[in-house]
DNA sequence: CATAGTGCATCAGTGCCATAATACAGCCAT
DNA sequence: ATGGCTGTATTATGGCACTGATGCACTATG
């Protein structure tokens, strides 16, 4: 989901929510401190910082102080899932009235094209 | 894609695009009047306006001033040929990445729930 | 000409977003 | 203990998008 036009913040919650559901990170690891990932963001440590809130506010990030980040117990799943329900509840389906409105047909939609 | 967070002027933007892709306007039919579709989505004139602007800016609008507003010759098509352009290159990877990253099935992707 | 319906230009207010410069509080290896 | 790394709080600023109220120019109709 990486719309360019969407707030910084934003972008780089999705991008450590992917990095998270694909594994890079795992129950318990270390995330890239705040002022390391805006480096290789090229983004202000702020921003970051107030990307990491947002999962610190849904408990899937444990912070200690002085130390870093960590991923919480059971964040990876309780992460998954909640993409999960967002999924097929707010982004599917107005994306499959799309296709219907337009006549795509499957063939047009590789999956392997991600 | 009536997404909630969208600014309104877009969301109204794809009301109109979904009225005419679906048939309900067709070329040269008139379309509301700026007022007349406020009152009905609950909305400002102005963001209509801003709306409509967005469509006259790609030509498939023509205005008669004093008039009102009607869909161009051949927009019906131009649209669809659009939104479907705009659909492969920036809609659908991003969700056929999330679809492959949750592990979501196309058994769960009912495709007549639109 | 008078009226009522069009779209449109102008100006202003509001709020979110991003950035910045510091300073502070906690932990840890040396 | 000290230096260096963590995250956090504070305050301020600039920019930009969205929304809104008012009034004007235009056209069809009678």
């Amino acid at each position: 989901m990486a719309d360019e036009s969407k707030p910084v913040y934003l972008r780089l919650r999705e991008i450590i929510a992917a990095s998270i559901l694909d594994g890079e990170f795992s129950d318990g690891d270390l995330l890239p401190s705040v002022r390391a990932f805006a480096a290789t963001q090229g983004a202000n440590p702020l921003t970051v910082a107030k990307a990491y809130q947002s999962f610190q506010d849904d408990g899937l990030v444990v912070v200690k102080r002085g130390v870093g980040m960590f991923v919480a117990d059971g964040a990876t799943r309780r992460l998954r899932e909640a993409e999960r329900e967002r999924f097929l509840d707010s982004v599917w389906p107005p994306v499959a009235a799309q296709i219907k409105r337009l006549g795509i047909r499957l063939d047009d939609l590789d999956l392997a094209k991600a």
